[in-house]
RNA sequence: CGGAGCGUAGCGCAGUCUGGUAGCGCAUCUGGUUUGGGACCAGAGGGUCGUAGGUUCGAAUCCUAUCGCUCCGACCA
């Protein structure tokens, strides 16, 4: 079979043929968990502070969260679509952001002397779209959405991809007539994260966040609980145990109900903290952690439209600005984030959902007739059945295989060598669990087949 | 932006105090022996010691400047 054909089918690979720079010791730069996995695993290479190439290991894995995000904004109704990461200065001077935005906003000069900026968010442009073709109440709700690198010059960027200075985001606008309008896509929102994040393997908890002088309750972090996260967090245990609102919910339904069985139990940042409200919490329900921050939903109504002039003609003729609001997914902080949260000793222990790769296929004597077949016919027939295999065919010794795939923390691994082979077995492993089966060639795939 | 530290081979480090022509481990390449949890032996390649000035017969080492990175704090998707 030739190499393209190979390739077709699935998104596997060879080892041999891939590139998978794996080390065994960390930079002494990296501080924590997720950072040093990602730089020994070769997902990514720091370019400078705060700025990484994604190398292929790492750019699957960005890939997979960002698709999971699409299909849930989707699901929710939001439409896609994207922004550039230049921005020319004068829409940012008109909401009045360009002067206010500190340093941690990066300004450019063009050929012609032009101030630009790399843009930190894009509320400016969203704006600017919506105002130049929507006019009419009619044409509302709205939720536009784009998946794209920002640039925040942040004072000390650190714990790798988790605090970069240029990172991948999605972030969301709704466009609504009324406050109460902009209370359903705030609430459909809240639902579509809490599926996102429940399928990339995480339990986020939507904490009430601070609104700023836009005043309110509609702002909510989406934080998930790691020992390194950057913040202390304050919850109901309850909320931990709750299942998402999943993916057959009725968006076009009345979604309160989702979104009040949550708010109703204690959860908040340190900074909207309140120790009394805490110890009102059964005793044994009392949660204090370490979060990390993967998303942001907040509700600003007419601050942009109104000095944008962002107005649509309501039922009764009158012009009226429109309510916004604006939901962030950290989309490449998700990839340190995931890790934070799902690792061993040996290294990375990736949820089906996001995984590189769906299975590790190991040839245990690479060169031997028998290994070769073996491996190349059940490789094959992953492929055929669309699982994403990373087959290694290196002729590596045996040890240095399994701490890699281990390392790497690909959710199956398949080894096949001499031994299984006069049994005419497979031994399958799954890395979360460790459990180690023996299996006929016939039941592999369904063994590693996701539910 | 305040405080601290570090730039020597792809990675981890020694050498800097006390100036004398650069070294160790891992990784890489060659040959051999090995082969089911990061093998062993022998050999090899790879660094204008972050950069630029200065002092000196001579600078990785001393002086000055500069760039970069990291950590602690204040700040943030």
């Amino acid at each position: 079979m030739s190499r393209v054909s190979q390739q077709v089918p699935g998104d596997s690979m060879r080892l041999s043929r891939y590139f998978l720079p794996v080390s065994k010791e960390a930079p002494a730069d990296a501080a924590i968990v997720s950072h040093k996995l990602m730089l020994r695993t070769g997902m990514v290479r720091q370019n400078g502070a705060g700025i990484y190439t994604w190398l292929p290991l790492g750019y699957r894995v960005l890939k997979k969260i960002e698709q999971i995000v699409r299909e849930e904004m989707d699901r929710a109704g939001a439409i896609e679509l994207l922004m550039p990461t230049l921005q020319q200065a004068d829409l940012w001077r008109e909401s009045g952001r360009y002067d206010d935005y500190g340093k941690e906003m990066l300004r450019i000069k063009d050929r012609h002397d032009r101030d630009m900026l790399y843009g930190p968010t894009n509320e400016e442009l969203i704006t600017d779209v919506f105002r130049s073709y929507v006019k009419s109440y009619k044409q509302l709700p709205l939720n536009l959405y784009h998946q794209q690198w920002k640039f925040r010059d942040e004072v000390r960027p650190r714990f790798g991809v988790m605090r970069g200075r240029e990172f991948l985001m999605k972030d969301a606008y709704s466009f609504d007539l009324t406050e109460d309008g902009a209370r359903v896509a705030y609430y459909k929102m809240f639902c579509a994260y809490l599926n996102a994040f429940s399928r990339m393997g995480l339990t986020a908890v939507p904490m009430r966040a601070d609104t700023g002088p836009i005043g309110g309750e509609l702002s909510h972090e989406f934080i998930i609980l790691a020992d390194t996260g950057e913040s202390a967090v304050f919850c109901d245990k309850t909320l931990l145990d709750m299942d998402p609102p999943g993916l057959d919910l009725d968006f076009d339904g009345d979604l309160s109900g989702e979104v009040e069985k949550r708010t109703q139990y204690y959860a908040a940042t340190e900074e909207m903290h309140d120790e009394a409200a805490f110890a009102a919490i059964p005793e044994d329900r009392q949660v204090s952690a370490r979060g990390i921050e993967v998303g942001h939903i907040f509700n600003f109504g007419t601050k942009y439209s109104k000095p944008m002039n962002a107005v649509v003609q309501g039922p009764d003729g009158q012009m009226v600005p429109v309510q916004m609001g604006s939901y962030g997914i950290g989309v490449s902080r998700l990839v340190g984030g995931i890790i934070e949260a799902c690792h061993d000793e040996n290294g990375i222990v990736w949820p089906d959902s996001v995984a590189p790769f769906h299975v590790g296929l190991i040839n245990m004597r690479a060169g031997d007739e028998a290994c070769d077949k073996a491996c190349g016919e059940l490789y094959e027939q992953l492929e055929a059945a669309g699982i994403d295999t990373l087959y290694d065919d290196t002729d590596d010794r045996a040890g240095a295989k399994f701490a890699r795939m281990d390392l790497i923390g690909l959710p199956w691994q398949l080894v096949i060598g001499p031994k299984g082979l006069e049994k005419g077995i497979v031994e399958v492993k799954n890395r979360k669990t460790g459990e180690k089966v023996e299996l006929p060639f016939a039941e592999v795939i369904a063994k590693v087949t996701p539910a």
